[in-house]
DNA sequence: GCCCAGGCTTAAA
DNA sequence: TTTAAGCATGGG
């Protein structure tokens, strides 16, 4: 087996499953239903709330999401026609309000104007096809990209982040590779774990899950080395002697 | 007060 | 083609 599928075989047993994407429910977040989205509405908000957590914490994007539900704006024509203003401010919380209010826009009118504003038809195109529509859209990057495809579309991508990047590093780390040689490379990342699993949404879904999980509690810019259920096979946990 | 968070765009070297 | 600056709130 290779080292890839073992690591989610040990994070898969370490942790209880994580049932993302998180979507809330009437206006509130909602705990027990966040096993994905169940139509365009939440769809949307999936997409939403990709693009609002660039570089945010969830925790602060959930809040501008309640808003945005309660106000109901989770709908295209909605964003489009609210002002740039009053928007930036009911996503407030998320950090980056005024360039995110105008992301959200961006999206909005490409996808009312490229698809007749239907989320089915945009998810009709092919993978690569999709991705680079995706990618056409000021403020939608490879990862905002790829959650989309994965958790809204749910077509089988690996979405990479900061903690993939760290995380792989890490494991990796030796004379040759140090603690960020993996970082900022999206491409031979998402290469290297697509050519080292099965390409299965449920897979990808949940062990992107998983390694947010591990980065958030454990494999932390500070690690805690000592609590990682990887640090038998992790180069950089060896040579702190862990 | 300082550090960090589920990135992306733009402009300069 | 690589690197830096700018964007900004909220929690630890």
């Amino acid at each position: 087996m290779n080292q890839i599928k073992q690591i989610y075989d040990i994070l898969a047993k370490f942790y209880a499953p994580q049932h993302w994407w998180p979507v809330t429910s009437k206006g509130k977040a909602n705990p027990e239903y966040c096993d994905g989205p169940k139509n365009e509405k939440q769809e949307l908000e999936v997409i939403f709330g990709a693009i609002l957590t660039q570089n945010t914490s969830w925790k602060n994007v959930e809040k501008a999401i309640i808003n945005l539900n309660k106000k109901n704006l989770m709908d295209a024509i909605k964003i489009i026609e609210i002002d740039n203003k009053n928007l930036a401010e009911m996503i407030k919380s998320s950090g980056y309000h005024n360039q995110k209010a105008k992301k959200l826009k961006n999206f909005c009118a490409f996808l009312l104007k490229n698809y007749n504003g239907s989320l089915k038809n945009l998810f009709g195109n092919e993978l690569q096809k999709l991705r680079d529509e995706l990618l056409s859209v000021n403020g939608i990057g490879p990862e905002t990209a790829d959650s989309i495809i994965l958790y809204a579309a749910k077509k089988p991508i690996f979405v990479v982040d900061a903690y993939t990047g760290r995380i792989w590093s890490r494991i990796t780390y030796d004379e040759k590779n140090n603690e960020k040689s993996y970082e900022g490379n999206y491409g031979k990342l998402q290469k290297l774990f697509m050519e080292s699993l099965e390409q299965d949404t449920q897979l990808f879904n949940e062990y992107h899950a998983l390694l947010v999980e591990l980065g958030k509690n454990i494999c932390k810019k500070k690690p805690l080395c000592e609590n990682c259920p990887l640090n038998e096979m992790c180069g950089y946990a060896k040579n702190r002697n862990f």
